[in-house]
DNA sequence: GTTTTTTTGTGATAATTTTCACTAAATTGC
DNA sequence: GCAATTTAGTGAAAATTATCACAAAAAAAC
């Protein structure tokens, strides 16, 4: 009965931020929940609903101040002080993290990533590339918290479970793969494109063909689960 | 009462198949339900349940015979052809995208990529990265469905429209925007992974501080939704 | 100052999604 | 062949998630 918070809770708390975020550049100073749900494709209620769950409250027939929301939300997803990172893999995917600047700007900082190909070592750049070896040490010496993981599909255990031995509590995974990790402490957000890929394709064609081979939902602008 | 297709449904048919595939190649010939479910991370009875929508049926006590199981699932889920993709945006992501040969393995190709920046063009790759003017003619010729936006949020919303005036079907949208498209007949999924990276600091910060900060769910291991 | 309007906050309700639990079928062992 | 066992298939139940709808508060209008 008491609705508490979950993985999607906390993804559409993200959306609200970024879209107050844009509200606030625009210059406005306050916002209702009706806006604020048009901008994240959500209902007003599940906007109010949302706060409630973390004692957000407006004012009535006020909305709700725009700076002080977005202080709030800021605080609630630990944006207070700068997240550091570590990717391990610096291939295609670990790459294009690194040379990301939005999210230095956005307190996430990739403070190393490592790589078992020497080729592929960067110890001078801003953000270096280490060997795969050093990961436990510097986890340990940095305090770092989060991992990403964008290594091959073969090596994602093995380096998820170097991560959790050094200390990782979180990751995120792109491999295309479930990782098992016995501390049940340990968080693991999976991403895997090319699912989300084949999930477009299936819908396409699922809007394509008339609805008799597959039963298919009304709904299927589909977008954010 | 009838459930029906959704998007999470079709996620999890994804993984079915991968599943099944590496079933495949260490030489099993069934498997049950339970195996699926604990490959995929759901429960025997989602596995069945999900099956069941799509009419898929195997054998009392027999299990699924993972051949022809595996080619349900390629045919339901449109492995049967060649399915041909174009990426938007050169940079970072597009990059990564375009230089995954997995997809090409899996019936994912990408046919041409295509950028603003005359930097980026390559018309001789294998992979064309070619001028954005061209892409209208090239996803009517080609008869493309399928785009992936990986263009800075500011463009995406126009090279959105652009795409769906000249016939694409389904988005994979990776700028953190939501994209607005008249047609309802359109697909448009999200890959936000600036907020998929939030959601993992979250809790790891939620199972990190005492509960008394914020509420929080016992099941966090999260994974996939 | 009173009425009207607007919008929050939330309990109740509805919808959706998952799990339970049992039936029936198939296989195995004897 | 018959009993025991295993597992699919599926309605029913439970759990989860989202929406409704309305009371209460605040602001605006007059
Ligand atoms: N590139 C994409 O578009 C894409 C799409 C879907 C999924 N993925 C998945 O994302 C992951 C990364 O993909 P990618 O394209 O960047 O791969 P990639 O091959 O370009 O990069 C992988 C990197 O990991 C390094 N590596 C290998 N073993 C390692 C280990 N044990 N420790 C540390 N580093 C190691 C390699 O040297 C390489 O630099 C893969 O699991 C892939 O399946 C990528
Ligand atoms: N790189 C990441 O790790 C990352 C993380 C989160 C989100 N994103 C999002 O993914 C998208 C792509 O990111 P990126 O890092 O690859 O960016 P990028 O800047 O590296 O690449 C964007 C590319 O798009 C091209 N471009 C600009 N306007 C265009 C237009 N109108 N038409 C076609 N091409 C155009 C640019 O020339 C550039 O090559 C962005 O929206 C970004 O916010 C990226």
């Amino acid at each position: 009965m008491v609705m508490d918070v979950n993985r999607r809770t906390v993804l559409r708390l993200s959306r609200y931020r970024k879209a107050l975020q844009r509200f606030s550049e625009l210059g406005f100073v306050k916002v209702f929940s009706d806006n604020l749900g048009e901008a994240v494709g959500v209902t007003s209620a599940q906007v109010r609903k949302d706060f409630s769950l973390f004692g957000i409250s407006g004012n009535k027939r006020g909305g709700y101040q725009i700076d002080s929301l977005l202080e709030t939300l800021q605080r609630i997803l630990g944006k207070g002080r700068v997240q550091k990172v570590i990717v391990a893999g610096a291939g295609n995917i670990g790459r294009a993290l690194i040379h990301y600047p939005t999210f230095e700007k956005e307190g996430i900082q990739i403070a190393a990533a490592f790589d078992i190909d020497p080729a592929k070592m960067h110890r001078k750049e801003r953000i270096p590339v280490l060997s795969l070896d050093e990961m436990p040490r510097f986890i340990e010496e940095n305090g770092i918290e989060i991992g990403i993981i964008a290594v091959p599909e073969i090596a994602a255990q093995e380096v998820c479970d170097r991560m959790v031995r050094s200390g990782i509590r979180g990751i995120l995974n792109f491999a295309p793969i479930r990782l098992r990790c016995g501390d049940e402490n340990v968080v693991i957000n999976p991403v895997n494109l090319q699912i989300e890929l084949e999930n477009v394709i299936y819908f396409v064609h699922a809007l394509g063909k008339n609805q008799d081979t597959a039963p298919v939902n009304d709904k299927i602008k589909v977008n954010h689960l």
